[in-house]
DNA sequence: ATCGAATGTGCGCGATACGCGACCAACCGA
DNA sequence: TCGGTTGGTCGCGTATCGCGCACATTCGAT
């Protein structure tokens, strides 16, 4: 279950084995092996994983079936302004798993401006 | 940390260590040895204990603060992949207070996909 | 097509530590 | 006083955890 449950996560955030150990500052092969079933992560283990993978203990271990994030969330819509800097200082954007930086994001705001400001004229 | 949670617990209930073990299908000892912190219980052990006492496994080990089930995880950096449609189901994306739309996140990501391609060459 | 780097997968070994039985001190009611 | 209960620790056998290493597979560049 937990085996399933990591390898799911893992993927969704495009992210290797390699990196991910790295991470959480453990083996390849070590993590390879939750993932695998080969072996099951310590206690201490599976809190770092938790904290990676922003969800529960109890999700990992198949206790509950809702990851955290959504179980929050759900309810509430949040409203995310791309150029108020203070907001996204707890948000890392990510595209295909990679960060996304601060020019990339401020070529993507004066991209949209002038996007905007042509079809204002039509 | 779960020593004491566990303590607190079976106390709550008025349990003796060698009625919880016999509860759980184990050995006094290691019942015992869980709460004095000289050992650590496993991960099927664990999910035994959150059962038995009715709480989460993030309560004992202590992620969280409240024994029962919500999960929290506040200030925290959260990761935003713009990929996943069902991620940003439940965050509205603005730039200059404005809503932006698929079509526009879409492009801005092709962008970024090829803007890294292209990076990657060199 | 081919090479090489990156990634995924599995195994053997040494060391950790888990679970159990045995044991001990403290407490308490008969 | 004493038998019984409770909380707690220790030694031992062994299960298994984490790591290094090797092999398989995928994938992009030439």
């Amino acid at each position: 279950m937990i085996s399933k449950r990591l390898a799911e996560l893992r993927k969704r955030k495009k992210w290797s084995l390699q990196y991910t150990a790295d991470r959480l500052g453990i083996a390849k092969s070590t993590y390879a092996g939750y993932e695998s079933g080969y072996r099951q992560p310590s206690l201490e283990a599976i809190k770092e994983l938790a904290s990676l993978f922003e969800t529960s203990v109890d999700y990992l271990l198949g206790i509950v079936d809702n990851s955290s994030f959504k179980l929050e969330h759900e309810d509430k819509t949040k409203d995310l302004e791309l150029t108020e800097k203070d907001l996204l200082a707890n948000v890392r954007l990510t595209i295909d798993g990679k960060n996304l930086s601060q020019d990339e994001l401020n070529q993507f705001i004066a991209f949209i401006r002038v996007k905007r400001e042509i079809e204002a004229k039509r």
